[in-house]
DNA sequence: ACTACGATTAAA
DNA sequence: TTAATCGTAGTC
């Protein structure tokens, strides 16, 4: 077994890089690395599938219409950033905004692969196992976006953490190519968003075993 | 203050 | 298919 196999080089993705639409964001964002740094631990998983949420016109979006509210302020902000909302009362959702500022524009982060840390990423998810993961389990460590959020320990207290900073950030690998098929469809769990709920905003990596739905 | 509902998940 | 569970947002 040689050390360096499937170990990413990480390189952290700069400002510019969030400086586009949700949609082109959303397509550059897979094959990308979401690390959380927690002092001597590191979690990190590969974007695996993603939505884009397309700000004031988008009747999916929490900012259709131009609804500004407590919670919808950090994706009125700069770009690069996180915006981490509660859903159902117990779940955390990560999205990463888009754009610039004034363009309330997101992308939501809705599955990953796990690279490093899968015993505290288990141990997040299903508490002190002990026992070997299953193949089950593994899947199910982080293909949701509530799912990773837990898995990823991510709560609102990282809602508007800067994502070119030191704790919570996103990579690209130097040595790898961004090389797959991406596979385009309508988003999830927005049949109340009328015609927009037919947008092809869902993008992932084809044949990914962790995206959360497949067409 | 009161009410309705959700960018989900796990269990039945 | 359905219940869980409560923050968020809109209304009164």
């Amino acid at each position: 077994m040689i050390d360096s196999v499937g170990k990413p080089d990480l390189i952290k993705l700069e400002r510019s890089f969030y400086s586009k639409n949700a949609v082109r964001l959303s397509i550059d964002l897979l094959g990308k690395y979401l690390v959380h740094s927690m002092g001597d631990k590191e979690l990190i998983g590969k974007i695996v599938e993603v939505e884009a949420y397309m700000g004031i016109s988008d009747k999916a979006a929490h900012s259709y219409n131009g609804r500004r509210t407590e919670r919808t302020e950090v994706m009125y902000g700069e770009e690069g950033h996180a915006y981490v909302y509660v859903i159902y009362g117990m779940y955390h959702c990560l999205n990463v905004v888009a754009a610039r500022k004034g363009i309330a524009q997101a992308v939501l982060i809705r599955a990953l692969e796990p690279i490093k840390g899968m015993d505290i990423m288990a141990f997040n998810r299903y508490g002190d196992t002990k026992k070997e993961l299953t193949k089950k389990q593994m899947i199910n460590l982080t293909n949701g976006p509530g799912k990773l959020c837990k898995a990823f320990n991510i709560t609102k207290e990282y809602n508007g953490e800067d994502l070119t900073g030191s704790r919570l950030f996103l990579c690209r690998d130097k040595n790898q190519e961004d090389k797959f098929d991406i596979v385009e469809t309508t988003r999830v769990g927005i049949d109340y968003a009328e015609e927009a709920k037919y947008f092809p905003w869902r993008f992932y990596i084809k044949d990914n075993p962790y995206v959360s739905v497949r067409v």
